[in-house]
DNA sequence: CGATAAGTTGAGAATTATCAAGGGGAGTGG
DNA sequence: CCACTCCCCTTGATAATTCTCAACTTATCG
């Protein structure tokens, strides 16, 4: 996707929260990655497992898996690049969910150990590690209130809005449009309903001439009006308070 | 409802993580907590503020709710006493969501710059109050996954399975009862139905002796079969990693 | 005891699911 | 290059789930 060397990706988006100094940078430039490829619905990070890892995306689209007993899933966050998915590992006994890939994605994985390191050496990297996992926590409320209380329609133009949002940011929304290769069976299970009603929605989606999707590729004709069925309001997207200067004292102590 | 100063509610539900030593204790004991009481559907954080305080639970029950433009709402996540229930407002710049009295709701607020100033002096502390953040996400997910993909009836049962499990842990549900000040209405906003529903799937537990929930008390008859309907499984209910030593080393930076 | 909020019930309508069949595109092997 | 296949998308018909409206009953609290 991108040339940016991998750990760049990561620098932007965390930068992106608050500047960064040099030291911190060079913090980042010095960790190990392993880079990998993975394929449509391949598991990036497995439910039920202790990874001794945590990754971020370098390109392409992952998604949050939890599986049901009757082979159901439901796909509970949508990760684009540069997002530090999997940093929950670093606290989780045990993944409660899967990271699985929608599409080709490409991600590269940090050892816990060195993180662990890195952010000892400095109180903003571990100011803003946590603040992206509290940032993820607002995008998941408000994925919970498209499942609970929109409509199917109104729910499936939320999500194209926030995608949209947070891929432009990225700059990788010229025009409104983007590549996307979540197929409707991954959307169903995004929105919590069935395929076939995906279907009728971006049907009738596309005939109120808001958006067209085919062959992976979206095109927001009509932002605004989708704005307002989707009553899609981008302050929860927005980056969270810099570290207060007290954070800072314990390298002191 | 308890007897236990404010703080103890804290360090126990911290110590229920990982133990501390005597020094976090002292820490956690000397902050200085403004105590407030709430009544049923008080706001106890409003949405839209960026707070100075955070705030955790001392005796009864809270709820995050967002809130839409045609005047619904969706509560996604439900808290207990001992619960961190706004540590999230320490890295929003602006609450996405509110945070709500379920019924009467005790509740002890930090000021930011203390809580700051505290984990300045503590690895670990800083550790577990982002480990809660986390943990958090764990039940959010869960919840999105009763929204999206559980019908109403596994919903309820898996919301009731939940919560008994965490009233257990706080030994607030002897012989499998415990009060829950929520309404029918409270409850609809939870599972993303409508309130006829709910009361509609409530009669039906009862009349399959599963529970009986009456005047604000619920009586959990028969967990395993609530359990096997809900296709409950408690791990994600787990704590989390105990901080790493390499964690402490930026102390001695 | 009256007022107000909460719970209950019925009937009909809206939304969404399920089942089933057909169509199109992309890759593969002949 | 064509035939074949597989996966995904599309569409129709019918069924299940859940919603809305409205009336009524029961609790709660001053």
């Amino acid at each position: 996707m991108s040339k940016a060397k991998p750990i760049d990706i990561l620098i932007a988006s965390l930068e992106w929260l608050e500047p960064l100094d040099q030291r911190d940078r060079d913090l980042l430039a010095g960790l190990d990655l392993r880079l990998k490829q993975f394929g449509a619905n391949d598991d990036i990070v497995r439910s039920g497992t202790h990874p001794g890892e945590s990754c971020f995306i370098v390109g392409g689209f992952a998604a949050r898996a939890q599986y049901l007993a009757d082979g159901g899933r439901q796909l509970d966050q949508l990760h684009v690049t540069g997002d530090f998915v999997d940093l929950h590992s670093l606290h989780l006994r045990q993944m409660d969910h899967s990271v699985i890939a929608i599409g080709p994605c490409g991600v590269a994985f940090v050892r816990h150990d060195e993180l662990v390191s890195t952010m000892a050496h400095s109180p903003r990297l571990t100011w803003l590690l946590w603040q992206l996992t509290v940032l993820d926590g607002a995008l998941a409320r408000t994925w919970m209130t498209c499942l609970g209380r929109r409509r199917a329609d109104a729910a499936m133009a939320h999500l194209v809005c926030e995608l949209l949002t947070r891929l432009r940011r990225l700059g990788a929304a010229p025009n409104n449009c983007f590549q996307f290769p979540a197929t409707q069976a991954d959307m169903a299970d995004m929105l919590g309903i069935s395929t076939v009603h995906i279907n009728r929605i971006l049907a009738e989606l596309r005939s109120r001439r808001l958006l067209t999707w085919s062959r992976h590729e979206v095109h927001v004709l009509d932002f605004e009006r989708l704005a307002h069925i989707a009553d899609f309001d981008e302050t929860y997207l927005a980056p969270g308070n810099p570290m207060p200067s007290r954070f800072q004292q314990f390298v002191a102590t």
